[in-house]
RNA sequence: GCCGCGGUGGCGGAACCGGUAGACGCGCAGGACUCAAAAUCCUGUAUGGGCAACCAUGUGCGGGUUCGAUUCCCGCCCGCGGCACCA
């Protein structure tokens, strides 16, 4: 029969709520272990059965550890801010912030139906003005730090969205978010120099235990390459200021095959060193490719377009006069805009001079040191990642803390200040946070400008400085902002005077284990890491690197092995399988379906047979007598010993199985009251309600989650006897059982007793025998 | 194109450090219980041959190393993920 899981699960979860059992404390002699999940997006799709992955695996982990003794923080927040929930609030004529309560109710109820034990007494969401308080006081410390600046670029913008993009928010040249089009726009935009720390966030990487795959995604992402900035002398320059073009180059070993240069459309000095009859057609290159989005110019299967300066420059190297080109393969972002074109050695070189018929010379390689020295070259290093575009022109994030002040903007440049953020003020923390206004309108405008800038109320206000008419900064900061520093606030998430209290930072932090998706590899995880090393160096947090040790899950696909999605119907909800299955079949067939960090395929049969063990538990344990119990301690401990093993390696597909194997082994032999324990105990992490309701049967005291985790007995890990293959000549022909430690002679002799191995030695002549104790006996024979 | 990961029964997947390939689950087939069904339990289930014992083949393909290779090496093919004119 089957147990009722709806009766069993509520049960417990009301216990467990009560008991408070799963807040973690402050401070105590326990040793604190630090677990974090990626906070979800609250959307109004619900819960996918995808979230429970990455839940219920940190939610064994976390049990576990609790069990052994740990002070174990498992927190749960959201990360509410986003475009989602504003498009659905304008779409339907509501408020996000009234939408956001709704999605992070059906959230909290979701999670809460699954029995994960998150402590949410330290509950956090993104966009409660209690939070971003100090997510706009933290902007504010980039600010003060000169890391923080306005400038116009080109930015993505999208046209969908109608909002500026940041390059790890544009996907195959479209929105990330939206998948709208993507194209050039110049705008204001605030920006926090990453590029500073791109040495750092590198080096890092090697004091971390990350998976290898995140560790070689951000160093790709970083893109560090080693190389020299060679000037090429103008010829026949009338300018005496800019005789030179510097480039950027990390073969300088191939110079003497340089045999023109190229500038990007956007370098400045184009116009300078465009010849007076070249002028008209290199201007309208240069107009033409700005019109190009990076989607276009990046697409390689094009031919390669340029245009000739009409202007010269000599190879350092060779003294020979070369063309100077214009051409947008050549990307302003990177280097120095400029490079020498090695025609022999470079593919993009060599593609362009065949088109406009421009020399290929094969010359000799020199060293690297000796180019750089003959060039008067200097050593430099170049990194693929850029500043870090923060403002965005939409209305539901965090307010950008920052007032214009023409009149300070007046006063000359003071110290600490630049070009870039003079006029702007800073709003004193006491006036923080500078919360969203209430109002009822809040479109994207298509100039560009945040909803927030049409709100003149909101808009217009005094300088903190000097007391005279301000306007306030109407951007608002990224999604990427509160998801930062999220895991510090769970350190003291109800603190009003700091984010978090540096003791209690003290003791948490890091982070010892992080679960996430892959997807956030180049953008939160990166962005994250920035974000502490910064506070650290303010001396705000105790350490460099946020987390110790980063895993990922795989997708949950659907059962076709396609992408779960809205659109397709295919989307499996966690609410049904928990009214029909049960919380505790969810979490151990999500567990069980697949190698945690591959994608897997959803079966709902899969389910229904993971269901069917856990009633077999429960028959199993219902059907237990205590007395003619067997002592089989042999036959547990090793499966025992490999789930625990198991769920310290992420395998926790295996660890299910192990279960499973074990009740297929334990037939309807009763064990004894202490190994029944013993295995309620570690499947506990696993199935919380059912162990607990067994346990409770059991008429033991306590909650499960109350007890250790168990030794195990060496000695009960060893087998007495083990069964092993014998071959002839490396072909199996029999197996025989014997202790694991019997030497050869017995091996042999139980071997030779094979009437099968007898057969196939007839008549042969044995040359060797190889024994490996426990694994093998292969006879060679001749 | 570059970087990373992978390819094992009808399906999801196991396999320590090179040691009986296919654990565990699903599905399927047969049986028990039942008036019947559901549930449960038992048996079988890589492929081909054989009543069976057993034999041959078998972890994407082709080679190699080894007493022995899913595992190591060389050369391919295919799939997935990331990056992509980064000089």
């Amino acid at each position: 029969m089957a147990y009722n899981h709806q009766e069993v699960e509520h049960k417990w979860q009301d216990r467990w709520e009560k008991s408070g059992i799963f807040h973690a404390k402050d401070e105590g002699d326990k040793p604190k272990f630090y677990c974090l999940i990626e906070f979800p997006y609250p959307s109004g799709d619900g819960l996918h059965v995808g979230h429970p992955r990455s839940y219920s695996a940190l939610d064994v982990v976390a049990r576990k550890k609790r069990h052994q003794g740990h002070n174990v923080l498992y927190p749960i927040g959201w990360d509410a801010f986003g475009l989602p929930t504003e498009n659905y609030a304008i779409k339907t004529g509501r408020k996000p912030a009234d939408i956001t309560r709704e999605n992070t109710d059906t959230f909290r109820r979701q999670l809460k139906s699954l029995g994960l034990s998150f402590d949410w007494s330290r509950e956090v969401n993104t966009t409660d003005p209690a939070y971003y308080k100090w997510t706009q006081w933290m902007f504010l410390e980039f600010f003060k730090a000169g890391l923080a600046y306005k400038t116009t670029l080109a930015i993505n913008w999208c046209t969908s969205c109608k909002i500026g993009l940041a390059n790890e928010e544009v996907v195959n040249g479209v929105c990330e978010r939206c998948g709208g089009r993507v194209e050039k726009r110049d705008k204001e935009q605030w920006m926090i120099a990453i590029t500073k720390y791109a040495e750092r966030l590198l080096e890092d990487l090697d004091t971390v235990d990350y998976l290898e795959k995140i560790k070689t995604q951000q160093r790709n992402w970083i893109g560090k390459s080693e190389g020299a900035e060679i000037d090429f002398v103008l010829a026949d320059s009338q300018d005496p200021v800019t005789p030179v073009v510097k480039v950027f180059t990390t073969r300088p070993d191939t110079i003497f095959g340089a045999t023109y240069l190229v500038l990007a459309p956007e370098h400045e000095l184009v116009e300078q060193v465009t010849t007076d009859d070249r002028m008209k057609e290199v201007l309208a290159y240069v107009h033409t490719s700005s019109l190009k989005t990076d989607m276009e110019r990046g697409n390689d299967t094009k031919e390669k377009t340029g245009v000739f300066t009409g202007a010269y420059a000599f190879n350092p190297a060779t003294n020979e006069r070369i063309p100077i080109w214009v051409a947008d393969y050549v990307l302003m972002g990177y280097g120095t805009g400029a490079i020498m074109a090695v025609p022999q050695h470079d593919e993009r070189d060599r593609a362009f001079a065949e088109v406009y018929k421009l020399p290929i010379v094969d010359e000799p390689l020199v060293s690297n040191e000796e180019a750089i020295e003959k060039t008067g070259g200097r050593k430099t290093v170049n990194y693929k990642l850029r500043d870090w575009v923060f403002s965005r022109q939409r209305y539901w994030g965090e307010p950008i803390p920052l007032v214009y002040c023409e009149a300070c903007a007046k006063l000359p440049v003071k110290e600490g200040e630049t070009a870039q953020t003079h006029g702007w003020i800073p709003v004193p923390v006491e006036q923080l946070p500078i919360t969203l206004p209430d109002v009822e309108h809040y479109e994207p405008t298509d100039t560009g400008e945040s909803p927030l800038a049409t709100i003149e109320d909101w808009v217009y206000t005094t300088c903190p400085e000097c007391g005279g008419p301000a306007r306030r900064e109407t951007d608002t900061m990224p999604n990427w902002a509160g998801s930062s520093w999220y895991f510090l606030r769970y350190i003291d998430p109800h603190n009003d005077s700091t984010f978090a209290n540096k003791e209690k930072l003290a003791y948490w932090m890091p982070v010892d284990l992080y679960n996430g998706g892959m997807e956030h590899t180049t953008l939160h995880l990166l962005y994250s890491r920035f974000w502490n090393k910064f506070l650290f160096d303010r001396g705000h947090v105790p350490v460099s690197e946020p987390y110790t040790r980063r895993h990922s899950h795989g997708l949950v696909l659907a059962e076709d092995g396609s992408k779960m999605s809205k659109s397709k119907g295919n989307v499996v909800n966690p609410d049904e399988i928990v009214r029909d299955y049960g919380a505790d079949a969810l979490r151990l067939y999500i567990l069980f379906m697949g190698p945690f960090e591959e994608p897997v395929p959803w079966s709902l049969n899969g389910l229904i047979g993971v269901r069917r063990f856990l009633d077999k538990v429960d028959r199993y344990v219902r059907g237990w007598k205590e007395e003619g119990a067997h002592d089989l301690g042999k036959v547990i401990e090793p499966y025992l010993k490999k789930v625990s093993d198991d769920i310290d390696a992420f395998k926790f597909n295996t660890a299910v199985a192990s279960f499973m194997s074990l009740f297929n082994d334990l037939g309807d032999r009763s064990v004894t009251r202490e190994q029944l324990k013993k295995i309620i105990i570690v499947l506990g992490p696993f199935a919380p309600h059912l162990m607990n309701e067994c346990w409770e049967y059991l008429g033991e005291a306590g909650l499960v989650e109350e007890q250790s985790w168990p030794e195990f007995d060496e000695s009960l890990l060893v087998k007495d006897e083990v069964e092993m293959g014998v071959q002839v000549n490396g072909k199996v022909r029999g197996s025989i059982r014997l202790a694991p430690q019997a030497d050869e002679a017995v091996a042999k002799a139980l071997a030779l007793a094979e009437e099968n191995v007898q057969k196939h030695l007839e008549g042969k002549e044995v040359v060797k025998v190889v024994y490996v104790p426990g694994r093998i006996l292969n006879i060679v024979v001749r």
